[in-house]
DNA sequence: ACCTGAACACCGTTCAAGT
DNA sequence: ACCTGAACACCGTTCAAGT
């Protein structure tokens, strides 16, 4: 009948934030912040492959099995990760006076924050993201678009574009960089010229100056541009 | 001096497709094409977490390591799955009359292939989708856009946004239905109307009927419309 | 309420050896 | 060229016990 135990059926992605938290802090002062904090510095050097529960126990200088009073699983433990990275977030008090230019703002935000930390784009865009941080910012964008005029479904669903547009490019940007960027892309260039019978229109481009911001800012211009047509209705 | 240690430098993600591959088959028949159907097959029943490498090689009717003489990695596993799945997606021979109308199938067709095997968007969003079947459906929307006006930069930004929105939000889908949907998202809105003060705009919207299809559908709208717009400059 | 310690089951990967 | 077999290091998780 511990806490961990207490979550209904079975560990649902997110659940950590569902469950009650200890409020008291430990002989060691061992708290979910100071967990968090960890996993996000181990994440950062180790990515996300080289995480483990043993290091992270390490670091915090108790036995690796402490954290299971803490969190229910190892997945628990990188919910906490990203809701610390969308923490990083700025978040404006007042809303822009042109909801287009708070929305542009967040997005590009977003992408920075994430981007800062490579793992967390691959974790934003396979977890629920039910952490107090990271809610407090989809508030933000239901409430600009609240303000445009958006109601009931198509209001969720430009929420839900934004947020999916920015991790979805944030996720795909990170995945090249894992490794050397360059000699990868110069192998998929020499690869798709190769096969130019095959892949004509793509073979065209140059993948040279991999300008990752600017597509961004286009890709996020071309969806602004459309919400901002069905907000006119 | 075997070929999996051919790559240069560091793995990166997405390897397997840009080294050469072993032409002929061995004793058992062993080709990347039945090891990647059996690794879906498996990633179907177990999930993401749940596969492993003897299991897939049991089944293969082979030795755990001869595995490794047809990948280097085990993430090697993952890409050639994640290319079976776009092998799924219907790839019309012939261009839409209506370009829009080509991009808004191709994102519904998309949606559908990757919602059909529940991991395959998570794995869609955090690794470079360089096999041939990912490619041949990246050359149809480059294809498409290219006809619609789109060059250079803005055609890479295009292209991009359209994948990038579909698998992001398919990957956020997929996020929630891993475990009992329904009841995490009871717990959510319970969550959220009992923080009403702090989430006012998001405890106002009811999740009761979650309909992913009605609402991807209006996010692809959304793009499409900006889309167009830019597109008629 | 929070932490320790021992122990278990599992799993990716290496490497030398076979045919 | 392709596959086997033994072996290694590692790691998430459990459970009973401490304070």
């Amino acid at each position: 009948m511990s806490p961990k135990k207490a979550a209904t059926g079975p560990v649902l992605p997110g659940a950590v934030w569902l469950r009650k938290r200890p409020p008291r802090r430990g002989q060691h002062g061992l708290t979910r912040e100071r967990i968090a904090s960890e996993v996000v510095a181990q994440l950062d050097r180790a990515g996300l492959d080289g995480l483990n529960l043993r290091a992270v126990a390490a670091a915090l200088d108790v036995h690796p099995t402490t954290l299971y009073w803490h969190v229910a699983v190892r997945d628990d433990l990188l919910d906490l990760a990203v809701d610390a990275v969308f923490a990083e977030l700025p978040l404006p008090d007042r809303p822009a006076e042109d909801w287009v230019d708070g929305i542009r703002t967040f997005m590009h935000d977003l992408r920075m924050a994430l981007l800062a930390h490579s793992w967390s784009g691959a974790l934003a865009s396979s977890r629920p993201l039910l952490g107090p941080e990271a809610l407090a910012r989809s508030e933000f964008v239901y409430a600009a678009l609240a303000r445009a005029g958006f109601t009931g479904d198509e209001l969720a669903a430009a929420a839900a574009a934004v947020t999916n547009l920015v991790i979805g490019s944030v996720a795909a940007e990170a995945s090249w960089q894992d490794g050397d960027e360059l000699t990868a892309r110069r192998a998929v260039q020499e690869h798709l010229q190769a096969n130019a019978h095959i892949y004509p229109a793509m073979a065209e481009l140059s993948f040279e100056t991999s300008a990752w911001a600017a597509q961004f800012a286009h890709s996020a211009e071309f969806l602004l541009a459309g919400l901002a047509e069905k907000a006119r209705h």
